[in-house]
This record gives C-alpha cells, structure tokens and sequence, in this order.
DNA sequence: CACTTTTCCCAAAACGTTTTGGAAAAAGGA
DNA sequence: TCCTTTTTCCAAAACGTTTTGGGAAAAGTG
C-alpha cells in the first residue's frame, strides 16, 4: 500500500537522492524530471515517512503542551478553545502537537519533563502561569525553546504573549472616576497565577492618577477553585460595608458571581453600581495563533527575548453610570 | 547534556549492542555487565531517542484523536474528560498522545487521514460516533488499528466501548410503568450520532414489554446545536398536550432545560411528573481506559472483533412519584 | 577546438536505535 | 585431554529519510 522513497526512486530510474530534492524543490534537479517527479509521487501516493524524516533533521516537528484542567480557573472552554487555536496553526506549519493532562502542579513538571528530556517535542507551550513558575527556569537552564501564553517573575528573557491587564485596569479605572466615582472595588482573582497581579497594578496606578486614597477593603480577591461562588460572596460583603462602592472593576470568572450578588442584594447594575469588567473572547483566538508562531521562530533559532508581546485588550463596559450623587 | 547510546557504550568499554540488550533485559547479557550497564545509565540520564526507536521498530508509540468541539452535544468538559482519561493511560503504557481540533466532520476525515496515512500514529480513538460513520469504513478498509467509543452501523467487526442505553431506557421505562405511569415521554436527542438510536430503541421495547402504545406526540428530540434551549422548548410543549406526561426520561444533557420548563410551567418533579435521566460520570472514566487498553491490544494485533463492550448503565432516578391518579 | 562554467544527477554517509547472525570464551561432559 | 554445550559479547545490517561532496555531461566562452 505505503509506497517508500527507494521503490518511488526505482519506479522512476532515478536515485533516492535526485527524488528527495525533486521534491524539496532543490534548483539542482531540472524543471523536467522535478514534473515528473511530482507526478509519480501523487500516483503513487507517496508521504515521506515522518519518522525517518524525524530522525534525519534532528526534529521532531512536534509540540507540545500540557494541561491542568483542574487548575482551570478560567471557563469550562478555556483548554478546548486554546487546543483549538493552537493545534489549527500548529497542523498549518506541517507539525504535530502531542498533549500531556495533569492534575496537579507535580504531574505537570513530570509529564513536562518527559516530553523534554526524551527529546519527544521541539518546543512548549505553557500556560496558566504562576508569579513563581519552576516550568520557566526549567526550560531557561537548558535552553529549551518555549512560548509562555502569559507572564512569570523572571528576569532572563523568555518569549510570551500576555494580555495588559495592567493598563486596561488602569484605564477603566480612571475613567470611572472620571464618571465621578469615588469608591471603586477591584474584585480580583487571587496571586499566585500572575494575571490578577498585572489587575491589581493597573488598579491601583488607576486609583493614583486620580487622586483617590486606596482602601483595602474595597479589593476583594477570589478563589481559583470557585470563582463564581467567592465572588459572590465577596460582593455581598462588599456592601456590608459602611461606606460601600459605587463601581466594580473585575475579570470574567468572576461576572456570574458578582451578578448573582448584586440581584440579591437587590441593587441595580447601571443604576446603583457601576460594572466594568475584563474580557477576552476575540481577541484570544489571535493570541494564541501568535503564541504558535512565535514558537515557531524561537525553535527555528530566533533570540526568544525578542518576542515579548503585551497585548492591549479593551475593558468591557459591562453597565455604568454616573455614581449616586 | 544529552547522551546518545554510542557514546555510552564507549564509556562502559561495551558495544551498542551489548547496551542496548543489557537495557532491554535480554538473557544473553551477563547479570553483572547487565547491572552496570543500567547504573551507568541512570547516572548519565541515558534516554533512547524515541525517534530513532520508533524508525528501527517499525512503530510510532502514538496514538491519535481528532476531536470536534463544535459538535460536541454533552457537557462543556466532555472532551477535557475524555483527554485526561485516555492520555493517562497512554502515558502509563510508554505511548504519545497526538492530537487533532477539527470544526466539522470534512475536517475532522481530513485530520485522521493525515495522521493515518502520513504513518503519525499506530491507532485512532474515535468518539462522537455517528450512525452512518464514514470514519469507520475508512479505518475497516485499511486494516488500521482503532476504537470507537461508541458505535456505528456497520456489518464488519470493529472493536468499541459503549454504554447500553437500550437498556437502561428499557428498564427505566417499565419502572414507571410499573409505578402506574401510562404516560411516559421520551425527550431524546435527535438521531444522527449513534447513542439516541438505542436509548429510542429501549423506550419502545420497553412501552411494549408494559403493554403501553407507543404515542408520537410523547416523543421529542432536543437539537445537538443546543441541548438545553431546545430540550426546554420541548418541555414547554409536551405540556400542551390535551393528555400530557406524567414521567419523562432523558438524557443528561437536557436537564438543565427540564428543569428550566418545568419550573415555568409551575410543575413540581417528583410531584406532577416523575423524571428519570440517564447519567455516565462515574463509569465513563472506566470505559476510556478500557478504550485506551483494547486500543493497545488491536495495535499488538489482536482481533478487534473480540472487543465490544457494552457496558451496563444506571439510571439515575432523579424524582419519581405514583403518577397522580 | 580547448577550456571554463553550468546543469543535472548520484553514491555514500549520517541520524540513533534494535535485530540478526554469528563468534570467542568459558564451562561441562566423557 | 578433547569435544560439546552454554554463556557472553559484538559487527553489520536495517529502518527511511536528508545532506554532503563530488562527478559526468552539456553548455558557454575565447
């Protein structure tokens, strides 16, 4: 059934040598037999082994990523829409993505470095970053190339795509008080993963262009293990206090949550609280095909520092108003 | 920093041959040379090189998916389960999970071809099986390893994993019968994946065996685009009916929707009508390692024919009642 | 025509394993 | 001791590609 490189070559009296370069479009083989070549090989149905193909280059023209579904603190989707970016772009350049599924944070490291060091993959991709994250030195110390979809503490450069939490924060946050807005809560997803730290910065630069004292008790932070029942509560405790908020800054993990708390405490969003909250449906989709071509380059030998890609991102203006006067 | 078997053997004072043996535990190597081979090993992290492996046996250590979320109709993390199941087991026997994202059924042909024609993987897992299943002939007719998790209709033997919802339903519909129920709805999923089919089929037989008619306008089938809208709107109406149920059986997926009707209809479960769904959490992560484990099988060589599981389901009774009299 | 350049092709090596088919050395048997 | 068997090792081939380093033939050049 499977036709291979000699047997195409002997069908054609040619040699293995002259086929493959036929094939690989080398200028060294003439325009004609390259045709015929090309002919021959469609009949014939001939695919290069991979495998083979593999143990020549010295790649194995495969990817991979690994998943922690039960640290997903994002939407049921977030794994199946990133595998979904990622492997379209990845299948498009020719390579294959291999998938390793981990429970914890041990299992991860481990099923990383299985890929790694049994030189299975030509690259990773991580994901679900943590302010100290031991993937990323990991793969510095060997050189090992890699694309963060995210940000860590680290100062040695390393390639990622993050989006600006920081700036789209501190945007709405001053535009709140722009509205007016004296009292504005950030309902936060707690540190650890590196994204609500970039929130919370731009929150708090916000609060300082305009003038406005920080008050710990209007930042509240959810649990990644349950965002939408923490914030809930956090937003009915946010309104316990004397001097309640009159705006809300958040992420989408926790919009159910907040929503839930504010129609039982009877208070209006748009009307008696201002909403703006942090989205990032679009705009994914391009992030993570820049993720898979960024790695592309770095594997290919391009200087990693030299993709560091912060993404503006807009703030969705969820229901707002002037604050009650 | 990664060392290769011939520059290991050169340490050891052996050949490859010897090393590579002594590795493997073949008897003709001495237990002595065998243990210092190993330590020696272990001491310079020696890995074989999978690619090279994999060229030399003829095999690729891989197995492949293509999954489709677009036409995914079970939950959200239906195919996060899925993963994490069958890429456990994969790694545990030493193989590689590769990975497709397709967004139709063109698609999805073409990413499967690609990997079983490009010689990518030694067998395919199959799931969301559709009635007619072009993917199955086309596996059948190149004697290429795979199971389904699922089943389709085709005459020639194919190994699969699925759950016997025939007769769940069966039981489940003559338990109601047996309460006094003589107007028992069926909200299924609308055929062309494989499961509605059999859960249909044990309804029937199952109305038969209690000596009930079969009544159209008790049956309703939800839409794959949208389980809960539709299985809600389906609700709505089987309570139109001049002689409307007093017990439904569903699947899982339409019980948000259910409930949704229901509550709007000012109907209490297990009051006005009696419900019985059909529910897999517990017992699917069993059926995938057993998809997993036949599929190791198949590849080994084994008969596929001598793999079709069907396995026993619960109903999951979730509110019943004498029907009101 | 003699020489140089270009065009077109190929044999051999290499990638890193495992398997095949011995062969030398040690042990056993008489 | 000599022959047979067992133990222990290894050289060479194979897996299917791509790359290296020419080399022969054809085409220019003067």
């Amino acid at each position: 059934m499977t036709i291979n490189l000699k047997q195409l070559s002997k069908l054609l009296k040619l040699s293995p040598t002259t086929v493959s370069r036929a094939l690989a479009d080398y200028p060294d083989v003439s325009a004609k037999t390259r045709a015929r070549v090309k002919q021959m090989a469609i009949q014939q149905g001939y695919q290069p082994n991979p495998v083979a193909r593999r143990l020549q280059k010295g790649k194995t023209e495969t990817i991979g990523i690994v998943i922690t579904p039960e640290q997903n603190y994002f939407s049921d989707t977030f794994f199946i829409d990133l595998l979904s970016g990622i492997s379209n772009q990845i299948t498009r350049a020719g390579y294959e993505l291999i998938l390793g599924v981990a429970s914890d944070e041990e299992h991860e490291m481990q099923s990383m470095r299985r890929m790694v060091e049994g030189k299975r993959v030509d690259g990773m991709i991580l994901t679900l970053i943590r302010e100290q994250d031991p993937r990323v030195g990991y793969l510095l110390d060997r050189d090992f190339p890699f694309v963060l979809y995210g940000r860590t503490r680290e100062t040695r450069p390393y390639a990622f795509v993050d989006m600006d939490g920081k700036q789209a924060f501190e945007k709405a946050c001053t535009y709140l008080a722009g509205l007016g807005h004296r009292r504005i809560a950030l309902l936060n997803g707690e540190p650890g993963f590196m994204f609500p730290v970039g929130c919370r910065e731009g929150y708090e630069s916000g609060l300082f262009l305009s003038g406005l004292e920080l008050d710990p008790d209007l930042i509240r932070e959810w649990k990644h293990k349950d965002p939408s029942q923490s914030s809930y509560r956090w937003t009915l405790e946010l309104f316990k206090n004397d001097n309640p908020p009159t705006a809300i800054l958040f992420q989408t993990e926790a919009v159910n949550g907040i929503f839930k708390g504010l129609d039982e405490l009877d208070l209006q969003p748009g009307k008696d609280v201002a909403l703006i909250g942090y989205d990032d449906l679009e705009i994914a989709r391009i992030h993570r095909q820049r993720v898979v071509n960024i790695l592309l380059e770095v594997i290919k030998g391009e200087d990693p520092g030299k993709f560091q890609e912060i993404h503006q991102v807009e703030m969705v203006i969820r229901e707002t108003s002037l604050p009650p006067s």
